[in-house]
RNA sequence: CGGGAUAUAGUGCAACGGCAGCACGCUUGCUUUGGGAGCAAGUAAUCCCAGUUCGAAUCUGGGUAUCCCGACCA
């Protein structure tokens, strides 16, 4: 992409009312726009990351058995009057059409996918099954806040497992702690990141999240010094060693609750009447578990774990672009390398303005944070070359023409 | 929802109750091109509704919005 046409502009300040790191940086840089509290539009640098997570997220849970659907946002009241939420839970957001019937935006959907499931399983034959969908959620913050980390409309991946037994249902949530780990080590965030006990609410007695600690988050986490597991403040009374190894010693920290995994049990089920047949003709009850990730927070979450005082510094793995292509002056080089880095599938982000600075140029691509800086001059060329710089180092290199494909890929 | 803070140009900041100003951005022209260039001329603002006052960005009341702390939060 030509950033001569990239319409986001970069802003030297942000907003004055905009304290949280994440927020600030991605403002900046033209990848979000605050529309209002908790509510932000996800600009072409910031689609592209959150594209990036997506497709890893979809990878994973791809190879866990998901099938990938899309369920409606605007829900119907009844089935929200099935499971008794309608009234209990305080966050959801009702609206009425014009004939006055009541309509939930979805929060979440096991009350969606739950009669959905019903439609479709009669047989234990038809079981384990699981769905998952990448669909905006609405919920009714009192406070959103933390810039993206909280928001009243994000985009979460919600998958939900269908099981004949307890037994298998254990079994598939073990595959999704993995499927879940190497979603966040993927996403750059890995090492900081903790499976951690937590509160299960009434149907089940703990619910597992996955905690990245960071001084923005708002939960408090114990990690266990001797096997890294953690514990959620909220259950830390009633727990005094670790469960996993028994351990008592645990380090205090802050962190961002980045995934949640569940057993559902048949709090969804019994209410909807879903159940199947078992081998010996009798009608069971099916077991749920739902596995969940909020996207918006995820990439404030990474930015918040990886900047610094010019701007922020993506992994590879999540960057808008790979390489950051700058041209200064005016030279023919630049255009023929940039049509070299496409026919090589190499996405790159082209700094072709012509009445922008050097100064401006580096200064935005340090706000940027592209991975790869690959800077074309009349100086460049005369010392051999261009000069290639990544965004987490200081030095930078001469690399020839001919050798920088295979210097990046 | 309780507490606190803030609200002036697109952005960041100034202005004693008395002519709303600066920087960046943007427009035009000339010059410039390796770390947010220079000169010149332009562009653009007091959150909303009342009140006090000869006169309100400034004081008072109400509202709205944003941020922070708390509460809440599969």
């Amino acid at each position: 992409m030509r950033q001569s046409q990239l319409f986001t502009k970069t802003q030297k300040n942000a907003p004055a009312g905009e304290m949280s790191l994440n927020a600030r940086l991605l403002i900046r840089g033209g990848f979000v726009d605050k529309l209002m509290a908790g509510a932000y539009t996800i600009l072409p640098l910031g689609l592209r990351v959150m594209k990036k997570i997506e497709n890893i997220i979809r990878e994973e849970m791809n190879a866990i058995g998901g099938q990938e659907i899309f369920m409606p946002s605007l829900q119907p009241k009844e089935n929200w009057e099935t499971t008794g939420r309608w009234k209990t839970m305080d966050d959801l957001y009702k609206v009425k059409d014009a004939s006055d019937r009541e309509f939930a935006l979805g929060p979440t959907h096991e009350e969606i996918v739950s009669p959905l499931a019903k439609k479709f399983l009669n047989s234990y034959k038809d079981l384990p099954f699981a769905a998952y969908q990448f669909q905006n959620k609405f919920r009714m913050e009192l406070r959103a806040k933390s810039g993206i980390l909280r928001g009243r409309e994000f985009l979460m991946k919600d998958l939900y497992s269908f099981h004949i037994s307890q037994e298998n249902l254990d079994e598939y949530y073990e595959k999704a702690k993995i499927a879940y780990k190497n979603i966040f080590d993927r996403a750059g965030i890995g090492e900081k990141t903790y499976l951690t006990f937590a509160s299960g609410g009434s149907f089940s007695k703990y619910s597992h999240e996955f905690q990245t600690e960071t001084e923005a988050g708002e939960d408090i986490i114990f990690v266990c010094a001797s096997c890294n597991m953690a514990i959620n403040r909220e259950i830390k009374d009633e727990i005094a060693h670790c469960p996993e190894c028994q351990n008592h010693a645990f380090h205090e920290k802050k962190a961002v609750e980045v995934g949640n995994i569940f057993k559902l049990g048949t709090k969804y089920s019994a209410p909807f009447d879903l159940t199947v047949m078992n081998e010996k003709g009798e009608k069971v009850p099916v077991i749920m578990g739902c596995y969940g990730i909020g996207l918006q927070r995820l990439m404030g979450t990474i930015v918040e774990l990886s900047s610094d005082e010019n701007g922020i510094i993506w992994p590879e793995s999540v960057a808008p672009f790979q390489v950051h292509l700058i041209s200064l002056g005016k030279n023919e080089g630049a255009e023929k390398i940039h049509k070299d880095l496409q026919k090589n599938n190499i996405e790159v982000l082209f700094d072709d303005r012509d009445d922008t600075s050097a100064g401006a140029k580096f200064a935005d691509a340090d706000l940027i944070g592209i991975p790869w800086r690959v800077v074309v001059s009349e100086k460049s060329l005369a010392s051999g070359g261009v000069e290639v710089k990544k965004r987490n180092e200081k030095e930078s290199e001469i690399v020839e023409i001919e050798k920088l494909i295979e210097k990046i890929k």
